[in-house]
DNA sequence: CTATACATGTAACTAGTTACATGATTTA
DNA sequence: TAAATCATGTAACTAGTTACATGTATAG
């Protein structure tokens, strides 16, 4: 499970609140691991127990206390420990695919609709993580260590969502000239 | 949710048991939707109580006894309903962008030797796919109906397993030159 | 006075994984 | 006689989603 070793990383990157991490799941770690604050909140408490994190207890005047959590020693073994064990890739869902597949059970325009709409999704997410690239990462070739690794998790997401606009666009394309095919034939 | 839509759409196809089913989704659909034949079985008696697929009992003397599930009337309108529906691409999750992210933290060879695994394991499933390819779509140009939507299908497979061992050379490339460049300097 | 940011949680539910359990027939 | 194929399940657990709940401070 990666939930856990992706807040290790991001507390190890610097030290913070749950909501602080539940923030950056929003961006750049939430770009290769989605997570919901309850999800959060849930495995830091998990976390504790397990003596990966410690919590200390912040008072603020301006906004609600809170609890700012750092990677243990234990936490910090775990972490090289989980890097070192080697897990498959894991298995495929993609929703699309199935609703692709099925086409011919439903409307085909209601696909074609659902195609237009990911494909929208996903050249939007390419637009942010090619701002990101221009703006963090402008001499790729230089990068070394941290920035470098940062650098190439952000080429898996544009690699990632340009390769399903691109499917989409491959899809939308064929299933338009068989439609147009089928309705020559009536 | 898609396994019940990718369990109607196979019994469509051709009408089944829960045991043929698992082994339809170790390869075909499969490829697009993964599922265990504990799921599938739970599934199944979930959809008979929805009333998505009826199940016949099918006495059998060089076999144990099974049963064939076929789609209801409301399966198939369950079926359409759900492909007119729209739905937001899934949260990405990746652990090998974590372990990315994470090489610092732990040994970059390690890193590196999961990095040459998962590039493997997916030029091991490219090939699959481009027999696939090859071997039942010779000739896509005339693909149509759901023949067709199969072969887009497949060619999602292909993308998506090309995209990700593509990212695994990038990443292999960049740590490596990063290594040697830290070796230089020490 | 309304919305947003800050801050933390619980509860119920849905989905998926892992381990266990059983037993017949066929093939090497 | 050992392994593979056919065939169906339960139980316990892990992971993730959705809905609910509460309250302060600040900016427009």
């Amino acid at each position: 499970m990666a939930l856990e070793h992706a807040i290790l990383v991001s507390l190890e990157e610097r030290s913070g609140s749950g909501y602080e991490l539940a923030r950056r799941f929003d961006k750049s770690i939430g770009y290769f691991w989605a997570a919901s604050h309850q999800q959060i909140y849930r495995t830091l408490k998990r976390m504790v127990e397990l003596g990966w994190v410690s919590a200390d207890h912040v008072t603020q005047s301006e906004a609600p206390d809170k609890k700012v959590y750092r990677v243990s020693a234990a936490g910090r073994d775990e972490l090289a420990r989980w890097i070192a064990e080697s897990t498959e890739p894991a298995a495929f869902r993609n929703d699309l695919s199935v609703k692709v597949r099925a086409a011919s059970y439903g409307d085909v325009d209601d696909v074609l609709a659902e195609l237009v709409h990911h494909r929208r999704r996903h050249l939007e997410r390419l637009d942010v993580y090619r701002a990101i690239e221009k703006h963090d990462f402008p001499d790729p070739a230089r990068l070394s260590g941290q920035s470098l690794h940062q650098y190439l998790v952000l080429r898996g997401g544009i690699r990632a969502e340009q390769g399903l606009a691109d499917w989409c666009d491959e899809v939308l394309d064929a299933l338009r000239r068989d439609q147009g095919r089928t309705k020559d034939r009536s």
